[in-house]
RNA sequence: GCCAGAGUAGCUCAGGGGUAGAGCAACGCUCUCGUAAAGCGUAGGUCGUGGGUUCAACUCCCACCUCUGGCUCCA
C-alpha cells in the first residue's frame, strides 16, 4: 500500500532523525541500527551513559530542531573501500560490521541529513519538511542485543512512534491508553480474578473464586465440546520417571525448560513440561487395530516449564499452565480428514468466545529435523488444505516447524487488533517412533500411526488474559463471574431479594445478593465497577408485584419485569452466549 | 539470563538523613434509603530482603529477590 510506504518512510527518517540528536547530544555514541516498525521506529545505540526518561524530552526537542531546519535527506551510492573508510574514520565498528554482512554485488548507499550519515538502504522521505514535529513521541528505553543475540553487548533501544500527522499520533496514543485500562494485570486485581505471590513462586498462577468461576464455565464448555466431537478426556500424572522423558527425547532437546528432577526411591522423577508422553503410554496399554483408529484423547494437562525470570508477564506467560491438550493418533489415511475437524473445530470455539479474525500460519521442515521426506510432504499438503478448505488467511513459515514435524499455528485477533498466537495443531513423526507405537493394520501386519498434538486455547492461564483484554473484564453473560447482582433498596426489602436471589441460584444462574448496610446507590456502584452484566433493583414495586428492576451494566433499565421472564430471558442469553 | 526503571497500609499513591501520610477498602456507631460513593469515629506499616556508612537510615552505598518496559524465548 502506498500509505504504509509513505508512513513506513516516514518512520525510517524519524529514526535517523533521532540518531543525530543523539549523537550531538551524547558525543562518542555509536549507533547500530534503526529501522521502521509498526506504529513507529527505533534505534539501537551503544552510548557512553546510560539514559533516563527525562532525555528522551531533551531528544524530542532536538529532534523537533532538526525537522524544523528542512534538512534533505541525500542518498548517495559509494564503494565498499569507501564506505569502511567514512565508519572506521568515525569509530562506528557496528556500522562496519553490517557493512561487512551486504552481499557482493549489492550497491552500497548512505543517507545522510544534516549532520549525521548513516550506512542505509533507505528509501527516506526527500527533506525533513516532509515530517511533522508534532505528530511523533518518544515512548520507552529499552535493552536489546546487538543483533539480536544472547551472548552480543547489550545495546540501548529508544522506541518512538511517528504519524503522517498529530491526529493519527493521538489517536494512537488513545490506543495505547486503552490498552493500559484493558491490560489484564490491572483487570485482574481490580475485579479479584487471579494472583501470584514471589514468596510463594513467582509465574504460578493462583486463581481467586470469581477468576475461578470464570474458569470453571469455559472448561465445562470446553469439556462438552470435546465430548460432542468425539474425543475422550484423560488424566494423567503430573510426575514421570527420567525413563519416560529419556524415551520421549525430551531430556535431550528440551531439558532447559524442564524443572530438576527429584528423588524417590533412588529413581529421578521429572515434573511434566507436557502430557504428551502420557497419553502414549495408554495408548500401548493394548493392542490397537485400525478399527480403533482414530483416538482422539484430550487433557486439561498442568505442565510446568522453567521460563527466564524476565520472560514471565502476567497470565500470558507463566511457568505453570494448563494446556487444553489432544493428542489425535490415526492411520495414514486418516490424517487428512482429523487435520480438517480439528481446524473446523477449533474455529468453532473461537466463534463462541467471541473471536472471528483468525490468521493461520503453516511451518515447514526445519533444516534440523526427523523422518523422511515423503512424510513431511504429505503433512504439509493436508495442513495447508485443510486451512484452505476453512477458507482462511493464511502465511507459510519455510523452516518454521518443529524438529518433529510441521506445523499450523492459529492467530487470533482482540478487539484491539491485536494477534495472539494460541492454537497449534502439530504432526509427530518422532514420538510413535521413539515410543514404538503401533497398529495392526487390514493386512495383519504392525504399522506406525499417525500422531499429531493440539491445544486449541493454547493454555487456560494464556486464553485468560487474553479473554480478560478482549473484553476489557466485561465478559458475556455466559462467562461472568457474577452473572445477576441482586440489589435491595432498603433493607426492609432483603427478605424479598433473599427470595428473588434463591430462585437465580435454583436456575443455575450465578448470582451475588448484597445485604450490606451500604446504600443502594453505593451497591449499583461497586457492581458496575465489577462489570458485572445484569442488576435487579428490588423495592417496594417489585415485591408487592413479584417482578424486577434490571439494569444492564450499560447503564439502561427496564422496570417492573416478571421474575420469570426476567429468568427465561437470562438464561436464553446464556445459552447463546450473548454479551448481554 | 541480559539492559534500564521501580518496590511505602488490603488497593491507588504522596513524602523524605531526626521515630511514617492521604483517599478508597476494613471495623464500630448513626442514618432506613429507588438506578455510579450517606455521616461520624476506630484500627491498620520492622517503607521488598540482607548487609554497610552514620550519633541517627524508610531516605545514602552494596548485594539479593520480585515487578515493569524491552532483548532472548515461547502455550
Amino acid at each position: 500500500m502506498a500509505n504504509e510506504d509513505k508512513l513506513g518512510k516516514i518512520r525510517h527518517s524519524m529514526a535517523h532523525v533521532m540518531a543525530e540528536a543523539v549523537v550531538q547530544k551524547f558525543p562518542g555514541t555509536k549507533v547500530a541500527i534503526g529501522p521502521a516498525i509498526d506504529n513507529g521506529f527505533y534505534y539501537d545505540f551503544d552510548l557512553p551513559v546510560t539514559l533516563t526518561l527525562e532525555d528522551l524530552d531533551d531528544i524530542s526537542t532536538r529532534m523537533k530542531e532538526i525537522i524544523n531546519g528542512k534538512h534533505e535527506f541525500k542518498r548517495k551510492v559509494v564503494s565498499r573501500d569507501e564506505a569502511e573508510k567514512i565508519f572506521s574514520d568515525l569509530g562506528e565498528n557496528y556500522k562496519l560490521e553490517l557493512l561487512k554482512a551486504i552481499p557482493e554485488g549489492e550497491e552500497v548507499s548512505l543517507y545522510s541529513q544534516n549532520t549525521f550519515t548513516d550506512l542505509c538502504r533507505g528509501p527516506h522521505v526527500e527533506n525533513t519538511a516532509q515530517l511533522n514535529p508534532d505528530s511523533f513521541k518518544l515512548l520507552s528505553i529499552a535493552g536489546a542485543y546487538w543483533r539480536g543475540k544472547e551472548t552480543n553487548p547489550m545495546l540501548t533501544r529508544i522506541y518512538g512512534t511517528a504519524w503522517e500527522n498529530p491526529k493519527q499520533l493521538r489517536l494512537h496514543l488513545k490506543h495505547l491508553e486503552e490498552m493500559e485500562k484493558r491490560d489484564h494485570r490491572k483487570l485482574g486485581k481490580e475485579l479479584d480474578l487471579y494472583s501470584t505471590h514471589e514468596e510463594a513462586g513467582p509465574g504460578l498462577v493462583y486463581w481467586h473464586p470469581y477468576g475461578s468461576r470464570i474458569r470453571l464455565a469455559i472448561e465445562d464448555y470446553w469439556r462438552k465440546e470435546h465430548y460432542k466431537n468425539g474425543y475422550e478426556l484423560l488424566y494423567t500424572p503430573h510426575l514421570g520417571k527420567a525413563w519416560l522423558w529419556q524415551t520421549s527425547g525430551h531430556l535431550g532437546f528440551y531439558n532447559e525448560s524442564m524443572y530438576s528432577p527429584m528423588e524417590v526411591d533412588e529413581n529421578d522423577y521429572y515434573i511434566k513440561p507436557m502430557n504428551c508422553p502420557f497419553h502414549i503410554m495408554i495408548y500401548k496399554t493394548d493392542i490397537r487395530s485400525y478399527r480403533d483408529l482414530p483416538l482422539r484423547w484430550a487433557e486439561l494437562g498442568t505442565v510446568y516449564r522453567y521460563e527466564k525470570s524476565g520472560a514471565l508477564h502476567g497470565l500470558l506467560r507463566v511457568r505453570g499452565f494448563t494446556q487444553d491438550d489432544a493428542h489425535i493418533i490415526c492411520t495414514p489415511g486418516q490424517v487428512e480428514d482429523e487435520i480438517l475437524e480439528v481446524l473446523r473445530f477449533s474455529l468453532n470455539i473461537w466463534k463462541a468466545f467471541g473471536f472471528s479474525d483468525i490468521k493461520a500460519y503453516l511451518s515447514t521442515r526445519p533444516e534440523k529435523s526427523v523422518g523422511d521426506q515423503d512424510m513431511w510432504d504429505k503433512a504439509i499438503v493436508s495442513l495447508q488444505k485443510a486451512i484452505e478448505i476453512e477458507g482462511l488467511d493464511f502465511e507459510v513459515d519455510e523452516g518454521g516447524g518443529a524438529f518433529y514435524g510441521p506445523k499450523i499455528d492459529l492467530k487470533i485477533k482482540d478487539a484491539l487488533g491485536r494477534e495472539w498466537q494460541m492454537t497449534t495443531v502439530q504432526f509427530d513423526f518422532n514420538l510413535p517412533e521413539r515410543f514404538d507405537m503401533t497398529f495392526v493394520d487390514h493386512d495383519g501386519r504392525e504399522k506406525r500411526p499417525y500422531m499429531v498434538h493440539r491445544a486449541l486455547l493454547g493454555s487456560i492461564e494464556r486464553f485468560f488474559g487474553v479473554l480478560i483484554e478482549h473484553y476489557g473484564g466485561a465478559f458475556p453473560v455466559w462467562l461472568s463471574p457474577v452473572q445477576v447482582a441482586v440489589i435491595p433498596v432498603a433493607p426492609a426489602f432483603n427478605e424479598y431479594a433473599e427470595k428473588i436471589g434463591a430462585l437465580l441460584k435454583e436456575n443455575d444462574i450465578r448470582a451475588d445478593i448484597d445485604l450490606s448496610d451500604n446504600r443502594m446507590n453505593a451497591k449499583i456502584r461497586n457492581f458496575q465497577k465489577k462489570k458485572v452484566p445484569y442488576m435487579l433493583i428490588l423495592g417496594e414495586k417489585e415485591a408487592s408485584t413479584d417482578s424486577v428492576s434490571l439494569r444492564l451494566r450499560t447503564g439502561k433499565q427496564t422496570n417492573a419485569i416478571p421474575v420469570s421472564e426476567f429468568i427465561e430471558q437470562t438464561l436464553g442469553k446464556i445459552k447463546n452466549k450473548e454479551l448481554i
